[in-house]
DNA sequence: GCATGATCATGC
DNA sequence: GCATGATCATGC
């Protein structure tokens, strides 16, 4: 070993002297331009900041003080927000180990309990390629897992535990858990290995992070955002997250807004958010900026609420941000956002249901995840033929005054379609660098899918 | 009545 | 000014 630290403390603060550091400037062996491996970063870091080898040692990276070091990018939205450009992938899963220890003798608990993470900024050049030698680290943290964080992240290690032991490994999926995800890992999506209880291999994977959860992560140690919450540890030891929401609102189902509005001493809002406004009321918290609640932004969480008719109809779809052409161009499937975005975001849905008087009336809540296999099959063929309708030629065509065009239709698969979404069409219009000139289109979930989803709960 | 195009309303 | 959620308007 090239060196120990005694302490945590000599640790961290050496890590701390990389803070504003270019990449470039750090990579003394010159692996930017000889290396070809993905975790470039991580293995920059580790031979020429730290300088020692790489390994899949079970035990954490500094042994002598149990941390493991990470690394992980940041990416600025639109908005200007900071967020986590992907979920960090630890240890892999051994399925025939896990299903044999509790939570405290983990692989997981063994090698991750303490990490050093390296923040640092993913740029693109001109390209659209990443810009390795700009990447800049802009912060290291020591992070502990504490409070309803942990208690969260023992209740997710149990459901993987459980689907293991059920023999349905290979039924796991990221979206299943809220802290601790188990995502695929291997040279090809279907890299395989046994499992104990089942003879039907299943996908390798490793536990993971959740993109929602590093997101929360950068903007507390990055911009220092103060979060509200609106659990505690104590809550969660008997119940799981969702026991607790459903519990928060139970008390008002089968009532009307105004009274629900009533009960809470909440004056109901004129405006068509009142719905939303009013939700996030019964958690507690004042106003829509739900992602400001502690749980919900670091389990990704979205709220939706819906309104159906009396006579269970539901006019609306559901829409997304606009989507990003040149991105779609570029990236495969495999790492595109939408492919992020749709395996990270769980859905709340509140529904309510017009009375005969037309008053809305809350008839329950959802939490729903896109399913792995919706993912992999429809959303996946949506994209690409999204990516194969931009490389051949968008097209639209007059109709009255409106026009048409050929980009898939909710027709298309029964879950998902493209549709326009912007102030107005000319200003939403994007010009990609083959020339082609598109009105803006936001990805959308088709009414009668979403409508399915929370059929339960309609009358 | 439904699917799809078009745009509004709000909050930051 | 823009992103996001919500909903209206048009065409079949």
């Amino acid at each position: 070993m090239a060196f120990e630290y005694e302490t945590i403390d000599d640790l961290v603060s050496y890590a701390r002297e990389a803070e504003g550091e270019y990449l470039k400037d750090i990579d003394k062996q010159n692996m930017l331009e000889n290396t070809n491996v993905k975790g470039k970063v991580g293995t920059i870091i580790e031979a020429s900041y730290f300088g020692y080898e790489i390994n899949s040692k079970p035990e954490p990276d500094f042994a002598d003080v149990g941390v493991e070091l990470k690394t992980t990018g940041l990416k600025k939205l639109k908005n200007g927000q900071l967020s986590a450009k992907e979920r960090l992938v630890l240890n892999i899963i051994n399925y025939e180990d896990e299903v044999k220890v509790d939570f405290e003798d983990s692989s997981f608990w063994k090698k991750n309990a303490k990490l050093l993470i390296f923040f640092y900024t993913y740029t693109r050049d001109k390209d659209g390629k990443p810009d390795y030698r700009h990447f800049q680290i802009v912060k290291t943290v020591l992070h502990e897992f504490t409070g309803t964080d942990l208690e969260i992240i023992k209740q997710d290690f149990e459901d993987i535990k459980a689907k293991i032991l059920s023999g349905e490994a290979h039924m796991i999926s990221e979206g299943d858990t809220n802290i601790l995800g188990a995502c695929t890992k291997g040279a090809t999506a279907k890299s395989l290995r046994m499992q104990p209880y089942s003879e039907t291999p299943a996908k390798q994977r490793a536990f993971s992070l959740k993109q929602g959860y590093m997101t929360a992560l950068v903007r507390k140690y990055i911009k220092d955002t103060k979060m509200i919450s609106f659990t505690s540890p104590e809550e969660l030891e008997g119940k799981t997250f969702e026991e607790l929401l459903h519990d928060y609102f139970r008390p008002y189902i089968g009532k009307r807004d105004i009274d629900i509005a009533d009960d809470l001493n909440h004056q109901l809002s004129r405006s068509k958010n009142k719905l939303a406004l009013l939700s996030s009321r019964i958690l507690g918290i004042q106003g829509t900026s739900l992602n400001r609640i502690e749980e919900f932004s670091k389990l990704n969480i979205k709220f939706k609420t819906i309104r159906a008719t009396k006579t269970g109809t539901m006019q609306e779809s559901m829409s997304f941000g606009n989507v990003d052409y040149e991105e779609i161009l570029q990236e495969d499937w495999e790492e595109s956002s939408l492919k992020m975005e749709m395996e990270s975001i769980k859905w709340l849905f509140i529904v309510f249901q017009e009375d005969e008087e037309g008053n809305p009336v809350l008839k329950g809540i959802k939490l729903w995840n896109v399913p792995e296999s919706i993912l992999d099959d429809e959303i996946r063929n949506f994209y690409n033929e999204v990516k194969r309708i931009l490389q051949e030629g968008f097209e639209e065509w007059p109709v009255g005054k409106q026009r048409r065009n050929n980009f898939p239709k909710s027709g298309f698969n029964g879950v998902c379609h493209l549709r326009t979404k912007g102030a107005n069409r000319e200003k939403s219009m994007v010009t990609l660098s083959d020339g082609q000139r598109i009105p803006g289109h936001a990805f959308w979930f088709n009414s009668r899918f979403v409508k399915n989803l929370v059929q339960e709960l309609i009358d």
